[in-house]
DNA sequence: CTGAAAGCGCTTACAG
DNA sequence: CTGAAAGCGCTTACAG
């Protein structure tokens, strides 16, 4: 018996001291059989090319650390095998709880998660949420951070380097929401933005920036949507004679390694993923303890802003200084 | 029964139209218990820092799919666990098979990997490696090609933009393995190489040809090891007014993908992940059908040229043109 | 080709 | 606090 009745110190030590000796491991199937639970988690996650698979992997392990640390195991399913995939899961009674990453807003796994009869979370924000837990990161927030950041040091004409939105047809909506964000703060800061599609890699941040450098009136600051670009982008900027942080403003969305190890240190909005798993791993587990209901909301995870030395007032246009709010 | 024994056409159509009436799936861990067998693999994975989580999700992808094409599901361990997370595996019979990725040179999984008593494949090649079914990329033989495709090109002035030795100590043995092929194919090509340690980034790779370019005598040919070394080092050599394939030779280590999109499309040796998981899954599966031993010996994918544009030959030097072999 | 028993290794209730 | 029965949903032999 494991921890559901009381027990005499005395056999509790004895058997524990057979389990050690013989190194005894419960089978898990029969324990699945007999219980009803299996201890394990699905994790359904997409191994589709454009797809950055270093924020897939790190939450792949901080999701897996988490399970065991509460003795679950991880299933991996791969997000093609599609709502079916779904239902073998828990017909089969392979695992107790689904978690889907980078769920898009049009997912056709959606209707049949809701209809699972299972704890499942979702990452990512599908249109119809309703009635489903989803967590992410808040990255209409973190658009507007980036406008706001710097229509707060006098920039007026400011560019986003974008991801081509017809990359990500029908799969996560996270740039499309970051650019919601932008095109929100702009209006209400009233601000200019120029968005200019960008492969990141320095071939194209060339192209994009000479487009940018000819655009009149100049732009001051730049929004860096791509987490590969900051490289190539500081790259060229400094190969033109600007320099973030003097020269033109720059801040983005991308790992805090990468930003840090620039040659100007780069002003980010930092997507904290172990924090997003932290949220779905612990609903999921109040869901699976029978604590909370297996209905529930969405949960956005707010970005935070880290300040490095990318980012400079707006210079004066015309002898005037530009108002600072 | 699923497949083991004859039924007539009749009851068997009988039998599958109520399966799929009534949506059923069987129970796995009943038919755990009762066969004995899960029909679930265990992959055991590396989450470390400082590992290139794009290939290993490569990895992951191709696993996954190849086991579900045989009925297969995958139950994902982070390689933290150790080798106790090994005997809980297969103590608990909750896979009948392993994969361990990345393997090093000195694991302290590979003893117990041996005694388990159920089918194993290492993706790496441990020191020792006796009775292990291994299997790896050739990456001595990549080294080796990439010395003998610019020897051959009459280069006998090389660098090496390598990877730090110190960054992967205890962690997989890849990049000493592609070094050792380098300066075999050094040894018997007799030619020079000068090796540059490098991180990949623009400002690193500046650093690093500045520091090559001032080598005396003058180096002609270039290879990268670190697979995102290519786009910065393109842009860094362009900047100084070499072209790659006209003023200097480039070869390495990268994605097929990333190759072409250069401003130089590079000459590379092809790392096919989908070849070392073919493999490896052939095998597993192989000895789950006992038509192996479990156990096995070390299977090196070799590797396949791919020429582009990066290439070209060694300048005649004071007069004397090198003689091509 | 088909039926029906035994048993896989546990957990859960039910007695003591 | 402890023992012992029943049963989870299958597969595997063993009969017919």
């Amino acid at each position: 018996m494991s921890g559901k009745r009381s027990i005499s110190p005395a056999t509790r030590e004895r058997v524990e001291r057979v389990i050690e000796e013989l190194g005894y491991h419960p089978n898990s199937g029969a324990q699945a059989l007999a219980g009803s639970r299996t201890n394990i988690i699905g994790l359904v996650v997409p191994f589709r090319p454009n797809i950055d698979m270093t924020v897939i992997a790190e939450f792949m392990a901080e999701i897996a650390s988490r399970a065991r640390a509460r003795d679950y195991d991880i299933l991996l399913v791969t997000a093609d095998e599609g709502p079916a995939g779904l239902r073998r899961l828990v017909g089969r009674s392979l695992c107790d709880a689904l978690i889907l990453m980078e769920v898009g807003s049009e997912d056709d796994r959606i209707p049949v998660a809701k209809s699972l009869g299972v704890p499942v979370v979702l990452i990512g924000v599908p249109q119809d949420s309703e009635g489903l837990h989803c967590v992410d990161f808040d990255f209409q927030g973190a658009g507007e951070t980036c406008v706001d950041e710097l229509a707060d040091l006098g920039h007026t004409e400011i560019a986003l380097l974008a991801i081509d939105p017809e990359s990500k047809k029908g799969q996560a909506n996270f740039s499309v929401r970051f650019r919601r964000g932008v095109e929100r703060a702009a209006q209400r800061r009233d601000v200019d933005i120029r968005a200019l599609v960008m492969e990141p890699n320095h071939s194209d941040a060339s192209r994009v920036i000479e487009q940018m450098l000819a655009l009149d009136p100049p732009v001051t600051g730049l929004i860096l949507q791509h987490s590969d670009a900051p490289d190539p982008v500081t790259a060229v900027l400094l190969e033109h004679g600007r320099t973030p942080g003097a020269d033109i403003a720059v801040i983005g969305l991308c790992p805090d390694a990468l930003a840090e190890r620039l040659r100007v240190p780069m002003t980010t909005v930092q997507q904290q993923a172990s924090e997003v798993c932290r949220r779905a791993m612990e609903t999921l587990f109040r869901m699976l303890n029978h604590e909370i209901p297996t209905t529930g909301e969405v949960d956005l995870v707010p970005v935070s802003l880290v300040r490095r030395s990318s980012m400079n007032r707006a210079p004066a246009v015309n002898g005037y200084i530009h108002a600072i709010s």
